[in-house]
DNA sequence: GTTTTAGTACCTATCGATAGGTAGGTATCA
DNA sequence: TGATACCTACCTATCGATAGGTACTAAAAC
């Protein structure tokens, strides 16, 4: 396949990500997937035999998408505040790309619910997320008194806010907050 | 029935919020509620004709609920700290009570997919959360300078993470440092 | 006082639909 | 030939919901 066409794995792995942000884990189905790509359920199943293996991948790449995203947490040439704008705006792109919640925290909610694979992946998500959190915020500019839970735990909580009340300034409000108190 | 004997009703009402905080709307079914009570599906469409009429009547209990356990955001003997408190008491208190996270985050993190009346009683719950916050702090002390949607957010993203982690420092960190924010 | 009616609260049986999954098959390509 | 990637057909199980039924009780009607 060529470099510029994307996978049919890459297209499941999309599909499942958009549907698992707004319905959950239960509120999509292989043969949704099928039917968003033309094609057939037991061709889901090809390229991921198990619903359990499809949440793991769904799960990991969205990991690795939003850290790759964030990039490193400890590069020398910026600021704490640039950190922290950074991963504000990740959240921001994300609320705007559909309108959903953070993929994790929709399955993370329900987490003892989740096939084992899916709930060590979205507990490898927050824990690398926390991390990046605390080691974009430990230098010496104090960019904000509030601790990486703290924050993480505000965006993920104002971006389902925004997906209860069907309305972005909810994000909006808590994204400005936490960094204008970084330029306070 | 008696005063001291929980109706039918109440019970199903008990076993949804429950089943609906573990596992979404879609994760629990009128035969799971059944066989929780030993009875049969068809008696719990008898209380609850449809699963839209459950869900909303347990939303609204939930909120009720919350807000009575809050009382008045505005009683003239108390501080706004004594509110902040009481807010992330109930925080604390509902995640001990299951290690669950709070219905309406849930539930709202994927409110599009709700039925109707569901996703309305989701979007009155927070509402109203935040009128009474922002009521609780809309006093002369400015016992935070956090707003009302900040620190909804916080709650509800702290006690995701907290379940999604399995852990309740999570939690618990966050209302620390809402509460000792007030102190300061 | 007895019978009838209406309401409550449950049941059995069933429907159509959906869901994860499997076995066996076909077509293509290197 | 083997690998890849799809398909048909089917399985078991589950789900929200419905129709018709039973049992009980209190109140109304006779």
């Amino acid at each position: 396949m060529g470099a510029d066409t994307i996978s049919r794995r890459d297209q499941i792995l999309d599909i499942a990500e958009r549907g698992y942000r707004r319905g959950g884990f239960t509120g999509l189905s292989y043969r949704d997937i099928a039917a968003a790509l033309d094609m057939k359920s037991a061709s889901v199943h090809y390229h991921f035999p198990h619903k359990e293996d499809l949440g793991k991948a769904v799960v990991e790449r969205y990991t690795n998408n939003l850290l790759d995203a964030l990039g490193a947490p400890d590069a020398a040439a910026e600021t704490e505040a640039d950190r922290l704008d950074r991963l504000v705006g990740a959240y921001r792109a994300a609320y705007t790309e559909g309108d959903s919640s953070c993929l994790c925290a929709v399955l993370g909610a329900v987490s003892p619910q989740l096939p084992p694979a899916v709930q060590e992946a979205v507990n490898r998500f927050f824990s690398r997320l926390i991390l990046w959190t605390e080691t974009a915020l430990s230098g010496a500019t104090r960019a904000t008194d509030l601790t990486a839970s703290h924050i993480i735990s505000a965006l993920q909580g104002a971006m389902i806010l925004s997906v209860a009340m069907g309305d972005a300034r909810y994000l909006e409000e808590v994204a400005d907050n936490l960094t204008q108190k970084s330029s306070s």
